[in-house]
DNA sequence: GCGTCCAGGTCTACC
DNA sequence: GGTAGACCTGGACGC
């Protein structure tokens, strides 16, 4: 029996423009029906918990598969949602900044910027490093090869995303057979018994008090995290200094702003000086702009 | 059917 | 600090 839940949005949210910010929606377990605006998600406590988010007169309407679920699991995936929507992040200076670029204002009044999370920074990295030096079609057979061989099913069939203590009870040939992850396949290995071991620690990240610069480092300490993968992360941990670009990213700045031309890393950083610490956020708004505008 | 290229890059060795 | 070459996979493309 599913049970229905609403969770109350601040005025400057869009859950179209949060759920549909990146390809994170795309990536199980994340699911997302673009004809009805509903977001699938299966949030992991002590059991996975299956749900499905849609927007309700400006409030979200959570129906969760499984209706036994007590009070303080019900609290831990509001808490949840709150943090894979960003419903508590201040975009107030993002959309001030954007003031000086007329071409940019519908990043303001269409209450875009809020990028999609995973419920753990953890998740969110072997993700990332999912989406290096391959195709989006093979980012998502990576992902769902975890979700369906590593993740614990909810009562309605669907999976969680693995946990570390899960990655790491398998081998990196696992990840190079099953999972077909390739060389990164080690990198997994290491990763998950490290994060599991409590040798690091994804989600400290989220709070550091290191400066952007020495948290940046220290992501790069995990392997197969680069500089387009530590500021892709960065991002989701709500800094926004770095372009983390990639040939997505570059593609669309030379068709857009170059004449179909290419140029240095250095002319786009350039291009997006002016708007400081928001750069990275002003980048991926403004490339990704014809998504649902 | 087969070969080549390259995609939401990174690592290592070497200079 | 900068750079060349290697690295898995699988879809697209040309032949």
């Amino acid at each position: 029996m599913p049970k229905t839940l609403f969770l109350e949005t601040p005025e400057n949210f869009s859950f179209r423009q949060t759920i549909y910010s990146h390809g994170w929606s795309e990536l199980l377990p994340f699911e997302i029906d673009d004809k009805n605006w509903r977001l699938s998600y299966v949030f992991t406590d002590k059991k996975p918990v299956s749900t499905v988010i849609s927007d309700s007169s400006g409030n979200l309407k959570i129906e969760v598969s499984d209706a036994k679920i007590n009070a303080k699991s019900e609290e831990k995936l509001l808490r949840d949602i709150r943090h894979i929507l960003r419903l508590d992040d201040d975009l107030s200076g993002f959309y001030k900044n954007l003031k000086s670029e007329k071409r940019l204002k519908w990043i303001a009044e269409k209450l875009a910027g809020r990028l999609l999370r995973s419920p753990t920074v953890f998740e969110d990295l072997v993700k990332t490093i999912c989406t290096t030096n391959c195709s989006w079609s093979l980012t998502k057979k990576m992902v769902a090869n975890m979700v369906e061989k590593l993740g614990e099913e909810a009562n309605d069939g669907k999976r969680a995303f693995p946990t570390a203590e899960a990655m790491a009870n398998v081998s990196a040939e696992f990840y190079r057979a099953e999972i077909r992850a390739g060389y990164r396949s080690p990198y997994f290995a290491e990763l998950a018994e490290k994060v599991a071991s409590g040798k690091i620690n994804p989600e400290s990240w989220l709070n550091s008090d290191l400066t952007t610069k020495e948290l940046k480092k220290e992501m790069k300490s995990v392997k197969g995290v680069g500089d387009y993968a530590a500021e892709n992360l960065l991002k989701l941990v709500g800094r926004y200094d770095g372009l983390a670009l990639d040939s997505f990213l570059r593609s669309q700045f030379y068709k857009k702003h170059n004449g179909e031309k290419a140029c240095t890393d250095r002319e786009i950083d350039a291009f997006y000086e002016k708007f400081g610490s928001w750069r990275g956020l002003a980048i991926w708004c403004d490339m990704t702009e014809r998504w649902i505008n």
